[in-house]
DNA sequence: CCCTGATTCGC
DNA sequence: GCGAATCAGG
């Protein structure tokens, strides 16, 4: 399989989406979960959330601890100058630093007393004696959350898709009410037996050609 | 174990 | 440019 122009460009939305690289792979079938990474991240796009990303390069961390370095490193490197560290410090902020999520950094200063950790949904844990604080933190940790509304309280979302259920897109990624088909699969195929109907069609011949059907993710709204 | 994304490196 | 192998956190 190579990357023709709307694989890439699949690709692409589903990755902006949220959908993640192994979803995206088996929706465009004939590829790897790591080749759509690799893809992603040859395209530009990466920029996602990764559970594996320390996202934290202090100050001079100094000797990197001999302690792990064990089986790579060291052969093309000549002289391998001390790390730069962050090479900003007359570099004035830009503006806003987070645009969306900055949201309550205790505006009035208040000394936020022992503050032991952060519960799920942000709430903060306290220890019995400090009762007072100041609760500040609204819970949003996702700007749009999955099921914002009763309306989508029965909508099939991209975190419930599974091997079962048809994964036809109804409507656009991002808009407040995309979802998935839902419905029970036609067996052996990814989706269910109405939009396997849509997804695979038999070529006519010539001058007996049928529109083409709308594409899942690509094309025009789909409903 | 499973999952995730990131990175490396031979092709 | 591609993606398997590998890494590393959850």
């Amino acid at each position: 399989m190579s990357w023709t122009d709307e694989r890439i460009e699949k690709l692409t939305k589903m990755w902006e989406g949220g959908a993640t690289a192994s979803q995206i792979a088996d929706e465009l079938g004939g590829v790897s979960r790591n080749a759509v990474i690799g893809k992603a991240h040859r395209l530009g796009l990466k920029a996602r959330p990764s559970p594996v990303k320390p996202n934290d390069k202090d100050s001079a961390p100094a000797a990197p601890s001999a302690a792990k370095v064990a089986k790579t490193e060291a052969p093309p490197r000549a002289a391998p100058p001390p790390r730069p560290a962050p090479a900003a410090p007359a570099a004035p902020r830009p503006a806003a630093a987070a645009p969306a999520a900055a949201a309550p950094t205790t505006p009035s200063g208040t000394p936020q007393p022992r503050i032991v950790s952060v519960g799920p949904g942000g709430f903060l844990r306290q220890g019995p004696g400090d009762q007072q604080a100041p609760i500040p933190p609204a819970p949003p940790r996702r700007l749009v959350p999955a099921k914002p509304s009763p309306e989508m309280a029965e909508k099939t979302s991209l975190l419930e898709l599974n091997d079962r259920i048809c994964r036809w897109p109804m409507g656009h990624p991002g808009e407040p009410d995309f979802h998935f088909c839902g419905v029970a699969v036609n067996p052996g195929f990814p989706y269910c037996v109405e939009h396997c109907g849509r997804a695979y069609q038999a070529q006519l011949p010539r001058g007996h050609r049928r529109p083409p059907p709308p594409l899942p993710f690509g094309g025009p709204r789909v409903r």
